[in-house]
DNA sequence: CACCAGGACGGCG
DNA sequence: CGCCGTCATGGT
């Protein structure tokens, strides 16, 4: 068990960081945020402009921390690199500090393969439940989690239990790939180590239920190209509604679009333009619901 | 009760 | 290639 305490920059939105649908096991209770960092048990508690950890991983906890949370990327840089794009300027003035994160590969993969045509709220229990079934249990802070499911344990999985998980079609993905990934034909740390484009490509090419868009997820949430621009439904649409007149590229045509057009900081830009589509359109429900 | 969701896949033109 | 129907399932 290790404790520590880490200064954040600022800016840097750390709830909002952590719920922004780039990570799913996060809960808040009370101040404290229970999640995992290098799939270990943490505990965070934000005081101002440090956080406290609390983690049950080996090592260095702040050390750990600082990695899983970006905190050395130079957002005053790539703020002012946007400075010419009213849209990424509003949005970043509206949620400053909003952060990449650097999470486990194997656990953002699959939690992308499950994303596929779902909700945030439906990956998050799909994904509890995977956990609660084939995950090892961890005792930490008084209570019982379990860690993200290797691929040995999804790739052993029963087809019945896994879609009682709410995989629905996605089981057979998830399985599947679980195998790919035990049985080493597809080497996530060597993904790792490639250029985006041939890091993207053995993604899709290596495993099933990883299509353009969930591979640069997971590139872009667990292994830090920055230059990877997923486009979901949301993202396709606000880029067609902010960009082309409100006629939107096709997802391929759009993805080329973002790297090309925000370079090796396309991520970023992904990201504001995404959390700022969604609130949109929480506000607008939001709206509706009160009259 | 339609319609949508951090899409991928396979078949067709 | 690009387009389109299909695939479970819960939320709105």
């Amino acid at each position: 068990m290790e404790r520590a305490s880490v200064i954040l920059p600022s800016p840097y939105a750390l709830g909002e960081t952590l719920g922004s649908g780039q990570a799913f096991r996060w809960r808040k209770r009370g101040r404290s945020y229970y999640g995992f960092i290098e799939n270990a048990p943490v505990r965070l508690v934000q005081q101002r402009e440090t956080v406290g950890v609390r983690w049950a991983g080996e090592g260095d906890a702040a050390a750990a921390l600082s990695r899983y949370l970006r905190v050395d990327d130079p957002m005053e840089q790539i703020y002012a690199g946007w400075r010419g794009d009213e849209r990424l300027a509003g949005a970043a003035h509206r949620w400053a500090g909003l952060h990449l994160l650097a999470q486990d590969p194997w656990e953002t993969t699959v939690s992308f393969i499950a994303s596929s045509a779902s909700n945030i709220p439906k990956i998050s229990r799909s994904i509890e439940k995977m956990c609660g079934a084939f995950g090892e249990p961890v005792e930490f802070a008084g209570e019982t989690f379990h860690a993200f499911p290797s691929a040995r344990a999804l790739a052993g999985a029963s087809g019945a239990k896994l879609r009682a998980c709410e995989l629905g079609y996605r089981a057979r993905y998830v399985k599947e790939a679980a195998r790919s990934v035990h049985e080493g034909e597809v080497d996530l740390d060597a993904v790792a180590r490639m250029e985006t484009a041939a890091a993207q490509a053995a993604m899709v090419e290596g495993l099933d239920g990883v299509g353009p868009k969930v591979a640069a997820c997971a590139l872009l949430f667990s292994m830090r190209k920055d230059d990877a621009f997923p486009v979901d439904r949301w993202v396709q649409r606000c880029v067609g509604d902010w960009y082309f007149n409100g006629r939107a590229p096709a997802a391929k045509k759009c993805e080329a679009w973002g790297r090309e057009r925000f370079g090796a900081r396309a991520g970023y830009a992904q990201q504001y333009l995404f959390h700022d589509a969604r609130a949109g359109a929480r506000g607008r429900a939001a709206l509706r619901s009160r009259r």
